[in-house]
DNA sequence: TTCTTTTTTTCGAGGCTCGAAAAAAAGAGC
DNA sequence: GCTCTTTTTTTCGAGCCTCGAAAAAAAGAA
């Protein structure tokens, strides 16, 4: 049953409706709102006074030469980068970085640290992370600005309502309560995501031409991880953050993975795959803990300059690669692919295996048209989904009338 | 984007809210839909007001003895069943059958033939499916009601738009426009659904304590379908209805697949494999075009009475089944699983494998717990759940104020 | 016949969006 | 420098919608 549809609902939504809009323009003028919303003129006039009063947006002050038309100018009325701020923390293999960021999404302040994530204690784990939120919390480029969110990315699964880490290969840690901690360290809601899908809902806002609905993000390093955008939304399990493609069986009892199971495509096309191919000959060679993204380079030169164990391993993983986005295909039909991650920058070596796997499987009927894309930079782009994840978190809540969040930005305003 | 919402979007809303309200229960009172809803009295009171006079609800006449309780009687509402009528027709192997259905949900009128799908021209495919269509809307049992949608159901691979059958198994044709051509003759809105869609939605009608949000059905037969709700809603792909379970690759180069492919889930598990395997013992081997139930049933007994091919078969039916279930799973997460059709009656063969393989895969880390659940006439749930599909189509329409379907019946009370 | 109890309807208040009209704020033309 | 045009923004009243409170309705209980 759909909950009841009431009244008030309904300017929550117009509200969120039109900082959207504004959030995607830029500096948009309320004519321009109108447009893109199909809102009337009087509602968007009455929804951005509103907004204004409240703080939340502001009205360019400069009147910026928009002009050069007749008739009255337009006022360009922006997201008001004062009115909140919030927080990324990125958790990935040796590496905890954590960013500040303002409520127009600019970058305030960047805190990194180096971490030993498979040998840390899981109390200085949870330590390092609340030591890092706390540094940031106090930072003086917050000028008073609230801090109403925290988006954490985490390589791994994590519970389906975003709250804790259940396993990830980067710590031998389980179930670990970040979102817990992190509230009670700062006092305002926590999130905890995969890394995957951060960096696809990064993707959708860098490039909404290409990345729009439906398309696929694939972390191509250590082992393999993806993010999926179905139908416009985020798809994950409905007990854990799901989509674990790197674990899917591509040949049963074959390779040996890291997971501890047979056959996956993370144990083909995994980096410490892709070496124990190519240089022990292997499948059921324990897979190595942790691989240099230089040496992975000189793999792939190798691998570029003559035949060898180097070209067939890159070629068992093209072909891992493509079985497994074959059956994802079977049930999502084809989209766009993104491959992200330093593996990616091996594409070239990946593609011709992976293209011929696809064309055998259900899913790549048309796989000339199936079209891939390359990104070897992961790290900005999963720092730029949690910003853009905890902005829209923040937007809803101050839709709410009524809402913590907007109280406390009116107050401000009397004040 | 997504789309503004206006105003009367929210009568409409709560129209259809009430409507489904008033569907799951049968005969409530406006206080009971009160509750169930979560909308106020004074709004139950004006909507079920309106819907009566329009004649989409009818009160209970008899004032049967709900009584025996203090105060005011509570005056039973419910659909009324003249209101209108819908029409279902499922497209099966060597079978159309279509039925015509009032509005409250009951079967008026059936229409069974036999038909060659496989040899079948064609024109006269189109032919034999609108002469079903044409005979039923031309019922006498119909007593003016409006027929107001179509729903069809084929084995297949639909066009995500639901107009056309693009593929399908039981005839050599492709891209069939259903759609069109049905509502040429009809002249009310058709959409062609993939029969295990239907099958799902079917079961959740049934029993939505077991099946809700999140559950798998499989069909078992001479091949291997899937219906699979998510978040609770039905799950297609992007392009074409998708799910195409049964041709997920289990085995890269394996057996040789009805679809040209090799490795196909419904290579070991569809009926033409368990018979290929069984009797042949050649994975290579052409699949033979059709099986009868009996000649499936009696490879049971031999299978259940001794060791040996038979046995094997099955047993390998299972394994593909398990790993394509556990990949599923490692995307969605576990969920209740269905196995529908003849080929469910066989489960105690394939259920030992399909767990043992289940374990094997990341989706299966708790396959204790994972329920299965079999269903072995795949026939009245696919009308049944056409029914209730065409039936929410037709609700929702009418929710619509000044729609055509609320203008004709508008029309009639007042004539 | 008069209380209780429960369900249903009525009524006014408060919100929301919309279209039309008014107001505002420029450039264009003379 | 003044008036006309043009475009954007705001204002205002109309029309819906939902809700809570109160009233009305319709029974059984005393």
């Amino acid at each position: 049953m759909t909950a009841a549809v009431r009244h008030d609902d309904l300017r929550r939504r117009n509200r969120a409706l039109v900082i959207a809009a504004i959030r995607r323009a830029g500096q948009p003028s309320r004519t321009d709102i109108a447009r893109t919303t199909g809102l009337s003129h009087s509602t968007i006039s009455a929804i951005s006074a509103d907004l204004i009063a409240e703080g939340v947006l502001a009205q360019a002050k400069g009147a910026e030469a928009s002009s050069l038309k007749r008739g009255r100018p337009q006022i360009a009325i922006g997201i008001n980068p004062e009115a909140a701020a919030i927080l990324t923390v990125v958790l990935s293999l040796n590496s905890l970085s954590a960013a500040l960021i303002d409520y127009s999404g600019n970058l305030v302040a960047e805190d990194h640290r180096r971490l030993s994530t498979l040998t840390v204690s899981r109390a200085n784990l949870m330590a390092e992370t609340t030591a890092a939120v706390r540094r940031l919390l106090n930072h003086r480029g917050l000028a008073g600005r609230p801090v109403l969110r925290i988006v954490m990315a985490v390589q791994g699964t994590t519970d389906s309502l975003s709250r804790s880490l259940l396993w990830s290969p980067i710590t031998v840690h389980g179930d670990i309560p970040f979102a817990d901690a992190l509230e009670e360290v700062a006092g305002i809601p926590v999130t905890v995501e995969n890394d995957c899908s951060m960096i696809a809902m990064a993707l959708r806002w860098r490039n909404p031409e290409r990345y729009r609905d439906d398309f696929i993000a694939i972390l191509l390093s250590h082992g393999i991880g993806m993010g999926l955008m179905l139908k416009g939304s985020l798809f994950s399990g409905t007990h854990s953050s799901g989509a674990e493609f790197g674990h899917m069986i591509h040949q049963p009892e074959g390779a040996l993975c890291r997971c501890g199971r047979r056959g996956c495509v993370e144990a083909y096309a995994g980096n410490y795959a892709i070496w124990r191919n190519a240089r022990e000959g292997d499948e059921n060679a324990p897979p190595a803990a942790d691989i240099s993204d230089t040496d992975m380079a000189s793999l792939a030169t190798e691998a570029r300059r003559q035949d060898g164990m180097e070209r067939r391993a890159f070629e068992k993983a093209g072909r891992a690669l493509g079985y497994g986005l074959g059956n994802l295909f079977a049930l999502v039909d084809p989209a766009p692919v993104c491959f992200v991650g330093h593996g990616a920058s091996a594409f070239d070596l990946i593609e011709p295996a992976l293209r011929a796997a696809i064309a055998r499987t259900a899913g790549g009927q048309h796989s000339d048209s199936i079209t891939f894309d390359t990104e070897t930079n992961e790290m900005p782009l999963i720092r730029e989904g949690c910003a853009v994840r905890a902005l829209t978190f923040v937007d809803q809540e101050i839709f709410a009338p009524g809402s913590p969040a907007q109280q406390r930005l009116a107050g401000r305003d009397v004040a």
